[in-house]
DNA sequence: CATACCTCCAAGTCCCACTTATACTGGTGC
DNA sequence: GCACCAGTATAAGTGGGACTTGGAGGTATG
């Protein structure tokens, strides 16, 4: 087995013509560079170079060595290369897969502040929820999967997270919920409601798993909600408030960048919160722009 | 620096998906496979694997590694494929030069011998003579020379031949001088002659350093020959004396593939040998294809 | 629930690569 | 002709690293 060690220090031979002098440009002794040609010849099985006293010449088979040696060592190089530019960001994709109707402001945020950052990188931007966020994550279609859990939930039925204590959970934002109501609506002035006064309104849901929530928060304050429409579209949520059919909790972020027409907000009390994770692999979380992009999502939540 | 191994490692962990099975392909253990995964990360300073429990993944360092593997390796085992082929003398080139004229039977015979041993090696052949052929020899311009000596004249001038002592000098064959002597001569018949039966007689000499060598030996036997030509070509001395313009000394070589015309050969008293010698550098003399050459010229002398 | 398979970790051993020191050789100066 | 210099080969010693063995943990599969 021929070692690439071997071949660069043949080619500084037979570039030089010394071995003390290839010694000297590898930083090394004379006596290395004289012991490695001697294993590389005898792993040859023929010399590959002739020692005539006053200069060092190349045998045919040295000749062929060197050749090859040129464009092994160019490709270890090239190699070297690729790999240190996705280790220093100066190359590298993202997968990232978020919640739908998440991205609004958040990831676009931090996918402007990566590309400020790490303009040579790429992040690529698909919607999905878990658990299918997840079994993309592990399936190998993405690095980073955005989601979003209800604390209640989690303390309330555990193995609903179960799948993911072995990966990686970077808490990204806290988000608290808001109620919304119709304008005109009796607590619309007030400001501030408890769940409980929201009892005999009909209600307006968002996704399946914030709807399992929303009635887990209502029984808590005693009362099981109506739930009139569900829909995983926050728009059309706040639409079905403005228009007046009913009531509903958001999470603060997906008003951050639209203000509802015919509704207003009113702070909910108890506080509930939604926390938004960005997920990965535990090996991806060290490949640095996954890292990095991890990080941008965090800064993006802080401003 | 990334080693050879570790991307020969790396290539099988792609393609087999496992630690386990590459360890079982390439012959060790698993913990020196995951060992040197390690290793090969840490040198990259970005995980090339991501180990998802069921299976075994690339990152996107790991996919661009793989792919720089396949033609570093492959540009590694065509080195070898070739760097063997010289080994093992399917593969191959020597360059030999001879003296002129020497090469008149014993290169023929080697060389055809060489080519049916072995077919995919390639001699070259050039003449010249020392100190020409040696200073070829030291240049890097051959790989062999074949030349002569007299030890008549290497007794008498040690100097002469002083540097070849740091060559490896392959005694060949030792070539009896025969005398030459036009049809009718009064010794024709006879068969046999002293060098002082040839004392008065005109001398056609060979090249330099075999009239040198004439005179010396004639002034052993008591005389001072009288040459009246002297040229390289021995068919000319053949001639010169076929014509009957003298007498000549020849090596018994030159006349093994020629008939004289109006002269005969006559055994010469005392014996008096040219010794034919291959002469080659000694890191030369271990290349197997150079070996092979000089066996098979001493193999052609035998016959 | 037991089994089989795979990976990682820890410890021990062995080998190999490099260094230092020294001898030897050839070319070069006075 | 002799000493000097540069370069190479060799020997001995040392340190690191690569592999093995042995064991623990975890995950699919029967």
């Amino acid at each position: 087995m021929i070692e690439a060690r071997h071949l660069r220090v043949l080619r500084e031979v037979a570039r030089t013509g010394s071995f003390s002098a290839a010694a000297r440009e590898l930083g090394c002794t004379q006596p290395a560079v004289s012991q490695q040609m001697k294993a590389l010849e005898q792993s040859a099985g023929t010399p590959l170079l002739v020692r005539t006293g006053r200069e060092m010449r190349l045998t045919q088979a040295g000749e062929a060595l060197v050749r090859h040696a040129v464009g092994i060592l160019a490709g270890l190089t090239a190699a070297e290369e690729e790999v240190a530019a996705i280790a220093g960001l100066r190359a590298g994709r993202v997968r990232l897969v978020s919640f739908p109707s998440g991205s609004s402001t958040l990831v676009p945020t931090a996918l402007a502040a990566m590309r400020a950052a790490h303009p040579r990188t790429r992040v690529s931007l698909d919607e999905a929820e878990p658990p299918r966020s997840i079994e993309m994550l592990r399936n190998g279609d993405c690095e980073i999967a955005l989601a979003f859990r209800y604390p209640e939930v989690r303390a309330a039925a555990p193995e609903a997270c179960a799948d993911w204590d072995d990966l990686v959970v970077r808490p990204v934002l806290t988000d608290r919920l808001v109620g919304l109501v119709p304008e005109g609506h009796r607590l619309a002035a007030a400001g501030s409601a408890a769940f409980g006064d929201l009892a005999d309104e009909p209600w307006i849901a968002g996704c399946p798993r914030c709807r399992t929530h929303l009635v887990e928060v209502c029984e808590s304050a005693g009362f099981t909600p109506r739930i009139d429409f569900a829909t995983d579209d926050y728009p059309a949520v706040i639409g079905l408030v403005g228009a007046g059919l009913g009531v509903a909790a958001l999470p603060e972020l997906t008003l951050a960048s639209v203000r509802p027409k015919g509704a207003r907000t009113v702070r909910l009390e108890p506080a509930v919160h939604r926390e938004i994770v960005a997920l990965t692999l535990p090996d991806l979380a060290r490949v640095p722009a996954v890292g990095a992009m991890l990080d941008q999502l965090e800064s993006a939540a802080a401003r």
